[in-house]
DNA sequence: AGCGTTAAGTTAACACCGTTAATTATTTGT
DNA sequence: ACAAATAATTAACGGTGTTAACTTAACGCT
């Protein structure tokens, strides 16, 4: 009811407020139970008021996405420290399996949900920033190993290794998300899938044998 | 307006009316967007007549991959008469994602949404039949492999093996289905991606090179 | 033949959803 | 002290999945 004029950092407290309750609405009851009414009563405002600060819900859900990709190119960066570039490989598509897992309300909301198409000029997130584009790391990272001649002569595009390693962790991590309960199949422990799909893509990869 | 009473036959002709009118939406609209007053509108009865042959819409949902995983395996079918072991995994790897490509949305549907856990009793296929089961064909092919001999020592787990290398064609096209029109990625051709996906796998599982 | 039962369909209605319009209350500037 | 602007609200709209109540037609019996 009552309503003040508010500084501009108030009105980003109260946009973080809306996405970070928003997101724990996300994950305890999966994307789709979630409504707008049930977000602003969580906050303590009216549903209408939402879109005081977000045009729709979609544009809700892609600001969620925003923060997400940025925590997930923040848990990514100190892999880049390591050292070995093929160790950082590796540690590097662990870390990403672990996130997927995690959070896997986000990671379904990050990359097995279609939204609009991601311009670039939609999100507030630098594209090729080090610190906050996660594909670009993966390129990097990838790249590395590539320029120490860690590849088989036969592999010439590291942006083509980078999708296509991408891809193998994302179907388990996928796979893993959305049939983990179903009957149909005996799955294996998900740690198991995970440690075969890069045992396999490695040893694709690599001129050498690693272990 | 004038109802009577129907021999079973005519039930299921109705029945399988609805499924594939709804089917034809959700492929031409998209999955969200399909109402259960449009799916009737489209083949002129009202809305809630529907839900004398469904339960819901999520059963009517479940009865669509019903029928598009029987149409999956009686597509990958043909693929088990090749007679080499490993031409025959590659292949069936090749049909398998031939199949999401083409029928993205009936992809998305059996793949990538989650529904209520599916419990074999749920539905009219037939858990461990080659000619209704592509999971397990799947494992057929590449049990196959495995007893020619064609892989790796370390490798002694089929069924294992079997879920990774579907996690690996599953993240390919689940990325290329979801993300293919995302600007972020300059995405290099789905074929390429197909193809060293594969490359990748069959170099970590086969004993012997094969080109 | 006529009557009740049952099946197949309908329309009406409910509770809820995302969203827009109209409205209220509070602060600020002059 | 008053007007403008801001932040919130309530009311309302059209649409959704679904349930309840009702209608119509066909069958089985006596």
């Amino acid at each position: 009811m009552p309503p003040k004029p508010k500084t501009e950092q108030a009105r980003e407290q109260l946009r973080m407020l809306i996405i970070d309750h928003a997101r724990d609405l996300f994950v305890s009851k999966g994307i789709e139970a979630v409504t707008m009414r049930e977000i602003a009563k969580r906050i303590g405002y009216s549903a209408t008021s939402i879109y005081l600060h977000f045009a729709d819900k979609e544009a809700l859900l892609r600001a969620i996405c925003d923060t997400d990709f940025l925590r997930l190119a923040t848990t990514l960066k100190e892999i880049l420290a390591i050292a070995d570039p093929i160790e950082r490989m590796i540690a590097f598509g662990q870390g990403y399996a672990r996130f997927a897992l995690t959070y896997p309300n986000h990671y379904r909301l990050m990359f097995m949900t279609p939204h609009l198409p991601y311009t670039p000029s939609q999100t507030a997130l630098q594209q090729n920033n080090a610190e906050q584009d996660a594909y670009f790391q993966l390129k990097m990272v990838i790249n590395d190993v590539y320029l120490a001649g860690g590849f088989k002569d036969a592999l010439q595009d590291a942006e083509l290794i980078a999708q296509t390693v991408w891809a193998g962790m994302h179907g388990v991590c996928a796979l893993q998300i959305i049939m983990a309960e179903d009957d149909w199949i005996q799955w294996r422990p998900i740690e198991d899938r995970l440690n075969v799909m890069q045992q396999l893509m490695l040893s694709g990869l690599l001129k050498e044998k690693y272990e």
